[in-house]
RNA sequence: CGGGGUGUAGCGCAGUCCGGUUAGCGUACCUGGUUUGGGACCAGGUGGUCGCAGGUUCGAAUCCUGCCACCCCGACCA
C-alpha cells in the first residue's frame, strides 16, 4: 500500500480524496466549492476532450461558443427549465467596485446595479435558443448540430472534487430539427456516442436508459442516461442525452417554414458529459496505490525509469532505448523517459503507480549486460522481464490486454454487483449489504418512487432501452408491473 | 439554516484543561557526504502576525468577549 492513501476498505471517500489530492489530479481552491484542476487532472480532461471532440464532429457536429451570461428573464421563458435550476444560479447584481469609505479596500458601487441581473449559466439551453432564434427561418437552415465547451455554474450545498463542484468544466451539445423523430435520433445517437466512449475509452461498462419523469432533466421530454457503478457500490450518473421535444422553441419562439410552406416549432435535442467523468475514472478502476488509468485515456501510457549510477551509464541506457521510444512515439504512444537523479528509483516506481501510468519499463545495469528490461503493468502489477528487441511489439499489444482487461474486470464487477429482487425485503437487504444496482419491479408512480427514495435512498437509475418486458408486482406497492427497473443509491 | 468539530511552519499534528525558559514533533524544503533493482541514511540548516479584533494580567497559543473561515452529519442537489 502506498504512503498516505486511506485504504478503500477503511474509507471509501476519504480513499477517493486522497488520490485525488496525492496524485496531484486537483486541489480545494480558496473559493468555496470550487476546485483547481492541477496539470495530472487537466491532462486527464484533455484526453477526454481530444477523443470525445473527435466522435463529436464524426458525427456531423460543429463547435461554437456562447456567453457565460445569462440575463435573468431568459431562465424563466421555460417554467420547468427555471423550476429545477433557480435554487442554484450564482447571479450578478452589478458591474462596478470602489473604494470603501475606510480606504481599506473595496465595496460593490451601489449606482452600479445592473438594470435586469444576470446569472452565471448553470446550462445554456436557454441563452442558446434565444439565439437560434436569429439562426433559423426555414427548413433548409436545419439540422443544426452544435457543441460547446465551457464551465457552467450551479452552486451546490454539498461539493465534492470532481463529482460535484459550484463550477464544472464540460461539453453541452445543443441541436435543431426540423421534426420530431429526427430530435430523438440524435438524442439517441448521442446516447450511443457516450456509451461508446465510456466503455471503448474510460473502459466503464454503462448501462443505457431513460431516466423516470422525476429524474428527468428540466425542461426536457425525455433524458437518456448511461450509469456507471463505481466500487463502493454506488451509481454514477456519468452523461446524458436530452430530447427536449419543442419546449424551448416554444419558450422561445423559434419557428421555421416547412417544406409544405407551414410554419412550425422546431425540434430540440441537448446533450452533455462534464468533468464527473474524471471522478468516474477515478472510482471504476483505481486501488490503494493510487490512480488505474486505462491506457487510451492515460495521459502518458508508458514511463520508463532507468537504474543507473553516474552520467555515463545514463547515457548508455538512453543511447539503448532512444530508437524504442522513437519507434512507439511514432505509434502515437506517449512515452515518458524519466531520467531524473533527485529522486531513487523505488521513489519513481510508487510516484508513477500513484499517477496510474499504465506500463512501467525498468532499466538497469544488470538488463544492459543481459539486454533485458523490466516490464511492469499498473493494473495487476505484474512484472516481467523481455528482451529489449521485444520492447517494441510487446508493449502496444499489452496497452491493449490492458484497456480490455480493465473493461472485463468492470463488467465482472458490475454482474456480481447486480441483483434481481422480487420483496421489499430483498430489496433493502441488498442496498445494505453490497449495494449495486438492483433490478425490482415497480409500478410506474412517483409517488412509489419517492416513498422508497425517503425510505432507502436509493433511486431509480433509468429504465432500461430494450427492457424485456416481465409481468411481477411492485416490490412497494404489490401492483402490477410490466418490466423492472433499475434502482440504485447514487452519487 | 439546524447539530458537531477544527483553526499553531508548505502539508500533517502536539502543546490550550491548570497562563510563566528561546512554541515543539513528523514530513517537505536547502547544503554537504555516503547511497541508488520498491517511497535511502547521516550531519547541519531555512521556515511561525499560534485564524482575526478587542479585553484581563507583570506576563497570553493558553483565560474572557466578539467576529471570521473551513470540515463532518442533516436539509438541498444529480
Amino acid at each position: 500500500m502506498s504512503k498516505g492513501i486511506t485504504s478503500k476498505e477503511v474509507d471509501y471517500s476519504q480513499w477517493y480524496n486522497d488520490i485525488v489530492v496525492k496524485a496531484g489530479l486537483a486541489d480545494h481552491s480558496s473559493v468555496r466549492g470550487c476546485m483547481v484542476i492541477k496539470p495530472n487532472g487537466f491532462a486527464i480532461w484533455e484526453k477526454i476532450q481530444q477523443t470525445l471532440d473527435k466522435m463529436f464532429k464524426d458525427t456531423g457536429h460543429v463547435n461554437a461558443y456562447f456567453p457565460l451570461f445569462i440575463p435573468k428573464s431568459y431562465l424563466s421563458k421555460e417554467a420547468a427549465h427555471v423550476e429545477g435550476f433557480a435554487k442554484e444560479c450564482a447571479v450578478v447584481t452589478h458591474y462596478r467596485l470602489k473604494n470603501s469609505a475606510d480606504g481599506k479596500g473595496v465595496v460593490v458601487d451601489p449606482e452600479a446595479k445592473l438594470e435586469e441581473e444576470l446569472i452565471v449559466r448553470p446550462t445554456s439551453e436557454t441563452i442558446i435558443w434565444n439565439t437560434y432564434k436569429n439562426w433559423i427561418q426555414s427548413y433548409r437552415d436545419l439540422p443544426i448540430l452544435v457543441n460547446q465547451w465551457a464551465n457552467v455554474v450551479r452552486w451546490e450545498m454539498r461539493t465534492r472534487l470532481f463529482l460535484r463542484t459550484a463550477e464544472f468544466l464540460w461539453q453541452e451539445g445543443h441541436t435543431a430539427h426540423a421534426t420530431e423523430k429526427e430530435a430523438r435520433e440524435e438524442a439517441l445517437k448521442m446516447h450511443d456516442v457516450y456509451a461508446d466512449f465510456a466503455e471503448n475509452f474510460l473502459a466503464i461498462p454503462v448501462l443505457k436508459g431513460y431516466k423516470t419523469e422525476s429524474e428527468r432533466f428540466a425542461g426536457a421530454l425525455d433524458t437518456y442516461t448511461i450509469e456507471m457503478l463505481m466500487q463502493d457500490g454506488k451509481a454514477l450518473q456519468g452523461g446524458t442525452s436530452h430530447f427536449l421535444g419543442q419546449n424551448f422553441a416554444k419558450a422561445f419562439d423559434v419557428t421555421f417554414a416547412t417544406e409544405k410552406g407551414d410554419s412550425d416549432h422546431v425540434w430540440a435535442s441537448s446533450w452533455g458529459v462534464s468533468t464527473r467523468l474524471v471522478g468516474a475514472l477515478i472510482m471504476a478502476h483505481s486501488d490503494d496505490s493510487g490512480l488505474v488509468l486505462p491506457p487510451k485515456i492515460a495521459p502518458t501510457q508508458v514511463v520508463i525509469v532507468p537504474i543507473f549510477k553516474g552520467e555515463d551509464q545514463l547515457k548508455q541506457i538512453k543511447e539503448k532505448l532512444d530508437p524504442i521510444i522513437k519507434f512507439l512515439q511514432d505509434k502515437n504512444i506517449s512515452v515518458k523517459f524519466d531520467g531524473s537523479e533527485h529522486k531513487k528509483p523505488g521513489w519513481k516506481f510508487a510516484e508513477y503507480e500513484l499517477q496510474g501510468v499504465p506500463i512501467r519499463v525498468a532499466i538497469g545495469p544488470r538488463d544492459l549486460e543481459n539486454n533485458t528490461v523490466e516490464i511492469a503493468r499498473r493494473d495487476t502489477k505484474e512484472k516481467q522481464i523481455i528482451g529489449i528487441d521485444e520492447v517494441s511489439s510487446f508493449v502496444p499489444q499489452l496497452l491493449d490486454t490492458i484497456q480490455k482487461d480493465l473493461l472485463e474486470k468492470a463488467k465482472a464487477f458490475r454482474k456480481e454487483h447486480t441483483t434481481e429482487v422480487d420483496t421489499y425485503d430483498d430489496f433493502k437487504k441488498i442496498l445494505e449489504s453490497k449495494g449495486g444496482f438492483v433490478m425490482a419491479h415497480w409500478d410506474g408512480t412517483a409517488e412509489t418512487e419517492e416513498k422508497i427514495k425517503q425510505e432507502t435512498k436509493a433511486t431509480i437509475r433509468c429504465v432500461l432501452l430494450n427492457n424485456e418486458s416481465e409481468e411481477g408486482k411492485c416490490v412497494y406497492s404489490g401492483k402490477s408491473s410490466k418490466q423492472r427497473v433499475v434502482f440504485a443509491k447514487a452519487y
